[in-house]
DNA sequence: CTAAGTTGCCTAAATGCTTTAGGCAAATGC
DNA sequence: GCATTTGCCTAAAGCATTTAGGCAACTTAG
């Protein structure tokens, strides 16, 4: 009997490249025995289960998109900063669409609290110092970030738009350009 | 033997309400059967499998999403019927969950092409006819506003602005604020 | 270096979802 | 009333999940 030399940690790792290459939601414990030449039993010392695996896949992949963002936003503010920050949003979602979908599961609170999310929404808010925008609008333009960056990468993703022009690195350019002015000219007041 | 009356409409249609309950990816052929108080194989004369319940529940949810957000934008123009539209996804969105996210699932593109999806890109083309976009900034700002649809009810749905002030429904109405003004003064060219 | 303990992977088995093949009975139409 | 279509059935095979219990291979202490 020759041992794999499995770990929870290695077996995550397996999943995430699973769930890039046939979707995150197609991502079995079967498979991943199968990847490992090793019974299927033998995960269920390493994972609790099915769900706990996608769970953990989750959290990987967050903890991961928040090093890359840290790394994107070292050393740049304003502009150049919120531009690098959506850039490695995009990219992560295009080089890992499985790890990307991974990162938009829905943990219950207790997990998510204890995840790298916070790291996320901490970066964000540090994005947004380079504007001029006091709480709690600070508040309503992060989630208005999130819901882009989550949104645009789930959509291109999807495919929805390819196939058609312009362009999507040119619609994400100029959506960037758009965000930015209107960081910048926040209205404090609603518009008549 | 009892014939329950199953028809393909039928069973879409409560495998929709099935999505609302236990989410749109724990609807099972199984449990759909279990709820018809039908064999399982009965089934498979109206759907040719969980794929195509899939499917066919997506394309139901766009089409009933469209539906609505056709009647909210009737007789609106301009951030009235922005506002209004918005709200139809928002609210689609807090009301079924389930048929929600169905609506996101990844069609291929000859299905997508084929389903109410294009309806959605043309009403909100509608919508943008209310602002002074020229081609193809009106195309970035589909883009724009389909990803904040789209990621503000996935995140919302997710739980990601319960439990923390200000609450939800001020963000989104500061948002949609906010998308207004842009749309308003769309930058043509790239800021400084 | 050997004995004891721990860990890694195994076999076995139960449960449940999916899917196909083929059959009988109820509804429908002539 | 009879033939056809349609709706639901039984049966069975395949695969994913999960748990229980076992043996072999490493690790560590004496």
């Amino acid at each position: 009997m020759v041992r794999v030399g499995l770990t929870t940690e290695r077996v995550v790792r397996a999943g995430a490249e699973l769930a890039d290459e046939v979707g995150f939601d197609q991502v079995t414990v079967s498979e991943l025995a199968r990847r490992f030449d090793v019974k299927v039993a033998s995960l269920y010392s390493h994972v609790k289960g099915s769900q706990d695996l996608r769970t953990r896949i989750a959290l990987f992949a967050l903890e991961e998109l928040a090093d890359r963002a840290a790394d994107a936003i070292a050393g740049r503010a304003g502009k150049d900063a919120l531009i690098a920050f959506a850039d490695a949003y995009r990219d992560y979602g295009r080089e890992h669409p499985g790890r990307s979908a991974a990162a938009r599961l829905r943990l219950d609170p207790e997990t998510a609290a204890a995840s790298a999310g916070v790291r996320h929404a901490r970066m964000t808010r540090a994005i947004l110092r380079g504007y001029d925008l006091t709480e709690p609008d600070q508040t309503h333009a992060v989630r208005l970030l999130g819901s882009v960056f989550h949104g645009y990468s789930s959509l291109e993703t999807a495919g929805g738009f390819s196939h058609s022009a312009p362009d999507s690195q040119e619609s994400w350019m100029r959506i960037l350009d758009a965000l930015d002015a209107l960081l910048r000219t926040w209205p404090t007041t609603p518009a008549p």
